[in-house]
DNA sequence: CATAAAAATGGACGATCGTCCATTTTTACC
DNA sequence: GGTAAAAATGGACGATCGTCCATTTTTATG
């Protein structure tokens, strides 16, 4: 099996089992203004926060009518619903050319997602706005808690396996245990890693983010990363 | 010096540069419905999150007349401003008992900042939802970014200066930049716990999560830690 | 107890919220 | 090009928002 077909396959196994239908059932000619209320709407939160972004806000940025948002989403919270999966689409898109491009072995998965999740295309202020004022708005609308759910999983299945497979090499007795272990060590950091880029945009170093990242992952499995992970990320 | 009184002076040390006036201008008669106000804020930013909380909302819950905020507080921003102090007070308090309890060397003060952020004082649903609301909220209130700058700020020079601790010993040559590198790591880390909290707290182990950010110090600076030191985190 | 200051009440206010619908415009098809 | 369906408009609607203030109640002081 080639490197990439390998992976396409691997993420499709993650994609399955997350529940969440990711297809979107308009035809065409209803595109044009469905697609302008959830693009404004993602502006808008990405701009003056969800707290903010009231149906006159969304379809002034839109250019519509009022009577768009009934129409098209029988409502403003089914809207901010759809916002919330273009949100995660895009954010899967762009994951997924990564891990698609890279080796199919663990450390290169891992290294990948890493660089993806820190590099200029994956970690944007747009969406690290977009992500925290969702994932903090899951209180006011529960439909949105999947979507961070989803998220969540499939990076831990991904990290989860890649660890796995580097430590199955390894021989170590504890393997399983020290995957998720490390999986979860990982995700966090990178988790905080997105915190610190949103709250402060300006003084956030990627290449540092990364070469702490990495020289953790070195620490713990010097065989399989090293601080040259975080070299590739200028690419 | 004994150790309670380093501590101490370090916390000081580090209070003194946030810039923010902790001390609270009321006299008593007035502290009880103001203070319901502030308690009644946080309690439904908690429950129902900061969208719904609504000045109806708030002296429902605290049982006071409609004029009250606009009597203490001048308006609900400065209400929510408020509140977001006295959360931040309340997160100050239970650090700084945690780190006046332990040992002045770094390794220890480090341990006590670990074992209270994720042990059941320092984490909490209540803390957690509070703290992750109102940092999405600093798009909506300016005035509430100080509160989270202010915190990373102290818990930053705390880490910073405990690895430096650490490296001075291991005289280590790139020791100052070792222990900002390791700071970001282990405090992104500890970010990533509070959203995996908060958003699955009924999952959320806590030994094991302590057990995870133990193995990765142990990794980076096998002399100072060990596994052993999330061992103290169910005493 | 009288009296002035402070605290507290609760309704009125205009603004804005999200929803809905009567109407008009556009599209698709025979 | 006539016609029916679909898309789009924009204003009306009641509800709720946060603010403010005339009034009442409580507290403090002589």
């Amino acid at each position: 099996m080639s490197t990439a077909l390998y992976a396409i396959t691997l993420i499709k196994v993650y994609f399955q089992d997350t529940g969440v239908d990711t297809s979107v059932q308009t035809n065409p000619s209803r595109r044009d203004n469905r697609q302008s209320l959830i693009d404004a709407t993602i502006a808008s939160i990405v701009e003056i926060g969800l707290i903010r972004t009231s149906v006159s806000e969304i379809i002034a940025r839109a250019g519509v009518s009022r009577g768009m948002i009934h129409l098209h989403f029988q409502g403003k919270e089914n809207l901010i619903v759809a916002a919330a999966e273009a949100a995660a689409d895009d954010y899967y898109d762009t994951l997924k050319a990564h891990l698609v491009k890279a080796r199919p072995e663990g450390q290169f998965q891992i290294e990948a997602m890493i660089l993806c999740d820190l590099g200029p295309t994956g970690l944007t202020e747009e969406k690290t706005r977009i992500w925290h004022e969702l994932r903090g708005a899951v209180r006011a609308y529960p439909a949105l808690h999947i979507f961070s759910d989803t998220r969540d999983r499939f990076l831990q299945n991904m990290t989860v396996d890649s660890f796995s497979d580097i430590f199955r090499q390894t021989g170590c007795p504890e393997g399983a245990e020290q995957a998720r272990d490390m999986s979860i060590a990982i995700l966090t950091m990178m988790e905080g890693m997105w915190s610190d880029f949103m709250l402060h945009p300006e003084n956030f170093d990627r290449a540092r983010a990364a070469q702490i990242v990495f020289r953790v992952l070195a620490s713990v499995l010097p065989g399989y990363f090293d601080l040259n992970g975080a070299r590739d990320y200028t690419r």
